[in-house]
DNA sequence: CCTGTTGCCTAAAACGTTTCAGTCAACGGC
DNA sequence: GCCGTTGACTGAAACGTTTTAGGCAACAGG
């Protein structure tokens, strides 16, 4: 710690340099007009302490204070796009209110998180975004349960399964699928498939959810052989995808959950002969940026908003303290392009 | 600030709980083995402490002992995805060490970016990992002098241009490009042009840099006409592509400095009625996840060891001070998918 | 000369830890 | 009974700020 050796310049020095006392030159700096200085000692200490290049010790501030000026953000890893767009909304929101951010990273590991999260709470951060992730959201309740207990506000990120808890914020699920099944129907599709997420997160499931309510808003009869992909299935997008097409109503278009699994089925689907959207329409989700690479229809999400309106929500509990818990759902956008044309068959 | 009103419990109050002094509590919580303590204390103690829940308050521990645990990351964005992984690489080797990690974002913006790092050593990071980016590393040299002067440690991501002033890590482009020239080479390519990044980045820079090395090496000509969308070109990498396929000896082959250029470039291409890989063959370089979707044949690096390398260093000059500057290059490998193919001409 | 008043600044406490010198009791040896 | 030693704990200072009550000089009014 070579630091020691080499101090950096303290409320005292600037004081000494500019022949005043600590206090006035706390005073002066932080510009407290309801207390009377003179013109001349104010120019001094600015003077000195442009000079001397005093940085106000933020530590000895916070615990003088007893705020950090700091909220925490618990996520499940950097790695996922979605996450990390989440984590920019999320810092220019706290930047603009003047918060810093501490990252904390759960590699997907519950004890991994309830650790990181005894540092975050050790750090007195103001709040905490947890953003939610495969692995860690079944047991996040007890982290839910701590946060309560040491009175930390806090906002969920991408789920919603504990929304009693507190506040949540995810984007609108159940709106992109009735987007996309709506934008199907409206090229004359009806027998319409969904390739599911193949996770049990809080999206995957509302995803699902959604276009069964879009299949029933829409008055189109859902066969039990048109879902692929849930929880229970095995992780191979194309199989799910191929079996899906021997239905026995074959569909004539597929929504699925992610972009990623369409992309990944498609090569099996050329090597199979089935043209898109010649003979199959396909509309993907979270419209990677791949997705337009391969020209698919996708539902775009809004990562920064979702950060930037988390923040926001935790930026109202940490002032206005507690209330009712509200659950904001981030609209989404569809993005047409050519896997998906006209239906070649009305049934 | 409703956290006031219900006061996190402190040292005292486990001390007056378990019938001790603040003093023997400190002791006892942080074990120290050199103070003798009687195991009944000791019990008590912890108890106390289990059952009140405390969490000892970091920024006052911070503040006694003049190091706050915690290392800055300044970054130009975390859209990227490769900038995300990186803060991902140090994130996780931060928390391997026990240190915590202040994030902050320029947004690509030089003012924004000195503004934030005054915040950071405002907060006493004990160091600084600043990853370079468009936009802000034209006046990095004005932060790192910053950092010189609070004697606070740094390490640079993402750029060797100012490798004088300190420690940096990068990828290791030119051995990116050899890689990928000695690729094509092996396939019985001769004319093989260089398809740039359009930016003046170090690290686009380094790339060029690294082509003509590699051609150099294998003694192949490179015409004057073979080289596209450096710095002063604009930003259309299809246009760039099609001028390269019309120079006067037209090349073969074609590495790009990004996979992206060619993602976009792939559809003017096929227009075009040129083949990939009968025709043309293609390498990219940064393997995005399209890149397998595309079959592209490009350059794989691993931005996440390169945030653990970049910790890694700043950690070492933490602990060991200052000495001679750094220069790390992280190794990139070749992934080859089928846009390359043996070549249809030989010169 | 006394009493206010005003204007300008400062002393000292406080925040919640850690650390170390020191206290105090008990005990043993002679 | 005295001295030294050991074991177990504590008092108080320290970290670098902010904040508030109050000090002090100058000056005016009576």
């Amino acid at each position: 710690m070579r630091n020691q050796g080499q101090r950096l310049v303290r409320g005292t020095d600037v004081a000494r340099a500019a022949g005043v006392s600590v206090a006035t030159v706390s005073l002066v700096l932080n510009d407290r007009r309801n207390v009377v200085l003179s013109e001349r000692t104010r120019d001094r200490v600015r003077e000195a302490a442009r000079r001397l290049g005093y940085l106000p010790n933020r530590v000895a501030q916070s615990l003088i204070q007893g705020r950090t000026r700091t909220v925490g953000v618990l996520l499940p890893s950097l790695a996922s796009s979605f996450v990390a767009r989440i984590a920019d909304g999320i810092e220019t929101a706290a930047a603009a209110a003047g918060l810093g951010l501490l990252l904390a990273n759960s590699r997907h590991d519950p004890e991994s998180e309830d650790r990181q999260l005894g540092i975050l709470l050790g750090q007195r951060v103001e709040g905490v975004v947890l953003v939610a992730g495969e692995g860690t959201v079944s047991t996040l309740g007890k982290r839910l349960e701590r946060l309560q207990q040491s009175a930390t506000p806090f906002v969920v990120v991408d789920d919603e399964t504990h929304g009693h808890r507190g506040d949540c914020v995810v984007s609108d699920d159940r709106q992109g699928m009735d987007l996309a099944v709506a934008h199907l129907a409206s090229l004359g599709h009806r027998r319409i498939a969904h390739l599911g997420a193949g996770s049990i997160t809080s999206s995957a499931l509302a995803r699902l959810d959604g276009y069964r309510a879009a299949m029933a808003r829409l008055r189109l009869r859902v066969d039990r052989d048109w879902i692929e992909g849930d929880a229970f299935r095995s992780a191979d997008p194309a199989a799910s995808l191929m079996r899906l097409l021997r239905a026995r109503r074959p569909p004539t278009a597929v929504v699925a959950a992610n972009d990623r699994h369409l992309a990944e089925a498609l090569p099996t689907l050329r090597a199979a002969g089935i043209g898109v959207p010649g003979d199959l329409s396909l509309v993907g989700y979270a419209n990677y940026d791949f997705a337009s690479y391969l020209d698919l229809t996708s539902v775009e999400q809004d990562p920064e908003v979702i950060g930037a309106k988390a923040f926001g929500q935790l930026l109202s509990r940490i002032t206005d303290g507690p209330s009712k818990p509200a659950r904001i759902r981030v609209p989404v956008r569809l993005i047409v392009r050519s896997s998906t044309q006209a239906a070649f068959f009305r049934s």
